[in-house]
DNA sequence: TCGTCTTACGAGAAGCGTAAGAATT
DNA sequence: AATTCTTACGCTTCTCGTAAGACGA
């Protein structure tokens, strides 16, 4: 289980190809052919079938083990070398789109006040990436935002042991259509809504809707963008209902259940320096 | 990064001494030395101190990550050589002392009578040992217990992605000696008890409490046991309070938070087969 | 027959053990 | 001086690339 025959095999299972996976990984066909051999020994079972190239039952079991694993390695590495960086006078910060919302984006700007010298990088993607990121220290500190009962955490990713500090908590409104019935009304609540037709979208996955308000939420459709502008004219434009944090979206009050729009903060140990001031600062 | 160097270097920073190392790895000191060099040149730091042997800054970052690391790896070598594994007709539980209730203990009762010919060894251990158990299949299944919001899961681990269903849920008490001046109240509120002592055990980790509740509950005792027996006796003894389920112990009831005593089922994905059929029929 | 994976074989590198050397207590 | 880690060196094993072979489409 060497995470070098990982990665082949992950690469080989991916592209279906034993020679796209070989150049891409800089390896002869045959050298790939070996390490595929050689782990389908050590475990004693076939883990692909060959033309077309598939993974067998076990060896999707293990596909779904191999990434999360290399990650965790790379995280590692990153972590381990991290102690060994010179406090840097720039550092990157991954956010999510809404996560630097008003309040934090104020509270940055404090920060940078304090430490003049700072230079930021700001770069906004999946909260995935973002964990991702953070792990493996292509980005210093995250930001990530999503839905949750008050004072619950977001639900964590295993990609590698991160320290997540709530920073902040907002309600969340229900983005509805001008013209649509609902939308005069005082305040909602989400059972009123589990028959409408919604967005999936990330910064709203209704998966998580489901998880903490119970099935129903139908997907009208799915945006994979993270632009907050079109998600609010695909509302508009009544492709389906999503939520916001009240901040950025007019709509009508979530009034049940009680959930709330919360940011975290997320990185990893970090060795004194600017980047632990600046993560202090914004807690 | 190889495997092989981080167990070795896992196993020297935790005994202190690379010659102990190698004796239990089955290697010689001057293999060891190698493998740690190879390791501190491929990072460009060093990891242990000499003489002592301690690990450094880096080295210490190190060890957290690779433990975990090694875990994930034997858990899905476990997982991809279970799908090749023959349906047995025995299995392991691991469960966790309270896990095994008299419901859970007739539902598998109920479980086996439906399948005659299965063979099922039960072993008792804490929370964390369940899980590892499970992940790298030494168990087939897993009963963990532990305190929680209603319908809230219990914290998971990061050993491995392994599949987590809710069993079942029961109230608590708080367990106090019978002479305690809070013995006769109908109800007791959390927040009443922050500045009681409480008994540090595995059944009711006072972490957990604070995490769940808030700071303070101060630790009078630390009972690293799992006997359900020894903690009501001390309990009885006045070394402190703590918290059981109802079924398990006479107490007050805990009327806020609300909080209860949950069962969840552990295992990985299991083939078709005698175990799978006792999961279905266990939840 | 072409594309693709597997096998055979040789060259180079890596890893381990023995044994001698250095450093600390 | 004794213990413990490091270094030198040779041997074995592993791994990769080249090249030829097998198998399907």
């Amino acid at each position: 289980m060497d995470p070098h025959l990982l990665r082949t095999f992950v690469t080989v299972a991916r592209t279906g190809s034993f020679s796209t996976a070989a150049q891409r990984l800089g390896y002869t066909q045959s050298a790939v052919s070996q390490q595929i051999a050689a782990l389908e020994s050590d475990l004693g079972l076939p883990l692909l079938h060959r033309r077309p190239v598939t993974p067998t039952e076990a060896g999707a079991r293990l596909l779904d083990h191999a990434e999360p694993l290399l990650l965790r390695l790379r995280a590692a590495r990153a972590d381990v070398l991290r102690t060994a960086a010179m406090p840097a006078h720039r550092l990157t910060l991954a956010a999510t789109p809404l996560a630097l919302n008003p309040r934090l984006a104020h509270r940055l700007a404090r920060a940078r006040a304090a430490q003049p010298r700072l230079q930021i990088t700001i770069r906004t993607c999946a909260r995935d990436e973002v964990m991702r990121q953070v792990a493996v220290g292509e980005a210093t500190i995250g930001l990530a935002d999503g839905i949750a009962a008050p004072n619950d955490p977001l639900p964590p990713h295993d990609a590698a042991p991160l320290t997540t500090t709530g920073l902040c908590q907002e309600d969340l409104v229900v983005a509805l259509p001008p013209d649509h019935p609902l939308a005069g009304r005082p305040g909602l609540r989400l059972a009123d809504l589990v028959d409408a037709r919604w967005l999936q979208t990330t910064l709203c996955p209704v998966r998580r809707l489901r998880h903490l308000a119970g099935d129903g939420f139908p997907v009208a459709l799915d945006y994979t963008g993270d632009d907050v502008h079109t998600v609010l004219n695909l509302v508009a434009a009544g492709h389906g209902l999503t939520l916001l944090p009240a901040s950025v979206g007019r709509g009508v009050p979530l009034s049940h259940p009680r959930l709330v729009h919360r940011v975290e903060l997320l990185h990893a140990t970090l060795p004194d320096g600017p980047a632990a001031r600046l993560a202090a600062d914004l807690s």
